[in-house]
DNA sequence: ACCCAGGAAATTC
DNA sequence: GAATTTCATGGG
């Protein structure tokens, strides 16, 4: 067990891991009253909580070292971050403010961009429950009711048949599709690291049923394009309340700000609400 | 029956 | 090219 605080003073655990960048963290609560979160990535799984003001991650020394300080990003000082995005905008800042515990996690590039797929035209409920059935149904056991996310090849092997108890309705034609593309090696997401931001995205875009938005959360989820700036209906109009700032205004870490801004708005707003303020 | 959901793709102006 | 309509599925 590895006990971390990090560096920057910056983590929320349910923050961070329940704010619509990831889908497959879950939070049970133990009969101690801890809150734990248990997921996997990178074929690990991984439980961890807060405890005595630092955190607890139940792992060995290596797979934190190799695995979990990257996918949190505990390399970036997200204070200084932080300092610099909310300086940008009074908005931002109180963004900023409302949950400073977030992190922009470093995910498994195959598993960003399949989560957003499904995330197409779909509400968080549901995406997650699609998600738990496709990992249950074809991915590994890691731990008792923890699974990896399937490989590109282990779908691509699939048929509309075998999807169909996943419920992912119109998606799973979508999903397939882009498991033969990276299994065949015609599309290959580790390489799309190495290009300009804007070269990926059009690359993303030949897959049917990737659109910007979807790109853009692959890149950034996924491949840690942090000047990615996903813009879904929630974005939209807090865009509105930004103006004339644009998400190309808010630089290279505009996707960072955007997870802000995304949450503050869905916590606080309801839709009416938010227009009104505009 | 009706409405919506972290859109995409086709069509129109 | 920007604005719009259509498409598409399961769950409440």
């Amino acid at each position: 067990m590895i006990r971390f605080t990090p560096p920057d003073g910056r983590l929320d655990l349910a923050d961070t891991l329940d704010c619509g960048q990831a889908f497959r963290w879950v939070c049970e609560t133990a009969q101690d009253g801890r809150e734990i979160w248990r997921g996997a990535a990178f074929g690990k799984a991984l439980a961890l909580w807060a405890e005595d003001g630092t955190f607890c991650f139940d792992c060995s020394e290596t797979d934190f070292r190799e695995i979990w300080f990257d996918y949190f990003d505990f390399g970036t000082d997200y204070a200084r971050l932080q300092q610099e995005i909310a300086s940008a905008h009074p908005l931002l800042k109180s963004a900023v403010e409302f949950a400073p515990g977030i992190r922009v996690l470093r995910q498994e590039p195959w598993e960003a961009l399949c989560s957003f797929i499904v995330s197409q035209c779909n509400n968080i409920p549901r995406i997650k429950g699609i998600l738990a059935r496709l990992c249950a149904a074809f991915g590994d056991e890691l731990a008792p009711n923890v699974f990896s996310f399937p490989s590109a090849q282990k779908l691509a092997g699939c048929s509309p048949t075998d999807l169909e108890p996943m419920r992912a309705g119109f998606r799973a034609k979508y999903i397939l599709e882009a498991a033969k593309r990276t299994a065949g090696g015609t599309l290959d997401l580790e390489q799309l690291k190495n290009l300009p931001t804007c070269s990926a995205r059009a690359i993303l875009c030949t897959l049917p049923g990737v659109g910007n938005k979807v790109a853009d959360c692959a890149l950034l989820y996924g491949l840690h394009k942090t000047d990615c700036c996903p813009v879904d209906v929630w974005m939209k109009r807090v865009l509105a309340a930004l103006a004339p700032l644009t998400p190309e205004d808010l630089g290279e870490t505009a996707g960072i700000a955007q997870q802000y801004l995304f949450n503050y708005a869905r916590s606080n707003f309801s839709e009416e609400k938010l227009v009104k303020k505009l």
